[in-house]
DNA sequence: TCAAAAACGGTTGTGCACAATTCGATTGTT
DNA sequence: AACAATCGAATTGTGCACAACCGTTTTTGA
């Protein structure tokens, strides 16, 4: 051990740490839920983007989930042959693929409509007003890219 | 679209999303300084560790990063192929694989020192408030596990 | 004492993430 | 009309993450 200082680089000093841990363990929770809709976390996201709008191309998608057509494009290759959704190029313009939910992508909604409730139950100690101020800031970090 | 309700399974309803989002976002901005050091961000975490002690196991490692063995071994060779660290079995108990830093790993704290400072520059527009309340919220998480 | 259990790290397989590149379709400009 | 630039998605390659399982070493307890 060198002398001292370098108090910046310990993790404990970090903001950017926890973050990164928190986000993976509270995705980890969603995990026994998500598997009885045969669902990844990344694949739920999706899904509830399309449960808000039924038809969407990859760009749209990849915009409102933060993802690339490098993550998206095997993602919903897999939703498609699961039967959630439909994949088909556009006619107007061939450059954009249309992803359109499909009945049975739709009913998932239902059996899905519990997870919130069950999972707002693990964010035990954590006031309301913690909640709100972490959604406000985590959206201003987002829009600042 | 089915009627209306469901408001409970709109993204924009959700704390866990932007969560993992801004998680991604943050790490992503890391990487042009840590391309630098010839490190990703989970190698850089890693590595923070091993500049605050000299000498740990995978078992302790992955305790404080919250990683298992799956995730630390294969990371851990490369770090030890980029002369980073060492890996050893300990004589007293031959289960323990035991990590040390290098002289060559301990020469990049001085280069990485500067990191936490030009990364919270990025931080704009939130506050100091708001920053201690979500470090408080997000380690009251990890402590849930 | 000695077999069962536990601990530790490694392996395998799946699924993201993301940078970089490619490819075909479309648009803008001359 | 022609062609360069742009656009949207797909592809390729690397590196996590994690569950499930395995092999070896150590500890435990009947």
């Amino acid at each position: 051990m060198s002398l001292e200082g370098y108090e910046q680089l310990k993790l404990e000093n970090q903001l950017c740490f926890p973050l990164y841990a928190a986000a993976k363990e509270v995705v980890r929770k969603y995990k026994p839920y998500l598997d009885e809709l045969d669902l990844t976390y990344t694949q739920y996201i999706t899904m509830m983007v399309l449960w808000e709008n039924e038809s969407m191309n990859v760009k749209e998608l990849g915009s409102k989930l933060y993802l690339d057509s490098g993550t998206l494009t095997p993602l919903l290759k897999k939703l498609e042959s699961k039967g959630y959704i439909t994949r088909s190029r556009c006619k107007e313009d061939e450059r954009n693929l249309i992803i359109q939910i499909t009945d049975t992508g739709d009913k998932l909604k239902e059996k899905a409509a519990q997870i919130p409730g069950d999972m707002t139950e693990k964010w035990v100690n954590i006031s309301e007003d913690e909640i709100e101020v972490m959604y406000h800031a985590l959206y201003k970090l987002l829009s600042q890219i």
